[in-house]
DNA sequence: AGCTTGACGAGAATCGGTATCGTCAGCCGC
DNA sequence: GCGGCTGACGATACCGATTCTCGTCAAGCT
């Protein structure tokens, strides 16, 4: 039975020197219910602003730190973070330039093909972000 | 033989309903002689400063949505701009995590996998971007 | 040349994000 | 359990990029 994302989190900022109060588990516990694109904003709201946003912005900055998420930034000017759990398994995102909607992807061949650019780019690379951009299929 | 990229961008926007004033002219030609990745900023300056900020940024505005560049995002918070020329040859990003310096590359197997996705994808898919961040060799 | 209308520049305003600081509470050793 | 150290918290000030506002000016039509 593996840990939770939410447990393995808890510790392993635990054991890079932090303290776990009770924002950082409450949004530590959000991330992992979601698990793609939330904002600080989103998560400052889904705590009903009974948080500090700037504590909200900490405790994604940690989380960053600590290479528990993944920073992703669709071109909005807003960051959103998403958790990078152990398995490896990552997507990315297609954006809907008529009403903002956000939506994942995954394909396999695509992160072949992004591999090998990154072998030949004499780049210790460390993430890889794909955006695309378009109306989707309710706004055409 | 073709005209340039500038005179082109003139006259589309000409036809948009723009006027062509002493700023547009300016930062359409600095845009030519550039291919990759300029800042309001970076435009600013090299102009000397002679010129409004918001005058910058209402040129490249009207570019982009005239479609005729591309607005590239790679995270640092920075819009760039650069021409989308008739070719339709484009390239996309290395970004150093350490330095901030940007880098340019294209690879025909990663195209061909974008667009495969993008077909399945149901939405219509204006434009696509990818970033790799990572400590360029310098910095490592 | 006269008129209309968009272009221009300066500066205010907005907005996401970060830094500061006083206070509070978790955790440690006793 | 108690005192003290240290990081967490919230409020607020701050920052930098971008956008808005508005008075003025000049491009281009007639
Ligand atoms: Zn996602
Ligand atoms: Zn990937
Ligand atoms: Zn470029
Ligand atoms: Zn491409």
């Amino acid at each position: 039975m593996p840990k939770t994302w939410a447990e393995d989190a808890q510790h392993r900022l635990r054991e890079a020197g932090y303290r776990n109060g009770p924002v950082r588990i409450a949004v530590i516990e959000l991330l992992d219910a979601e698990n793609c694109c939330v904002s600080a904003a989103d998560v400052h709201a889904s705590l009903n602003e009974r948080v500090g946003l700037a504590s909200v912005y900490r405790v994604l900055e940690s989380l960053h730190a600590a290479g528990l998420v993944r920073r992703v930034d669709v071109g909005d000017g807003i960051a959103r973070y998403e958790p990078l759990r152990e398995s490896g398994e990552h997507h990315h995102h297609l954006v809907c330039t008529e009403c903002g909607k956000v939506e994942a992807f995954d394909d396999p061949a695509l992160e072949r093909a992004i591999r090998r650019v990154e072998a030949k780019s004499g780049y210790a690379v460390e993430q890889h972000d794909v955006v695309l951009q378009g109306a989707c299929d309710t706004c055409r």
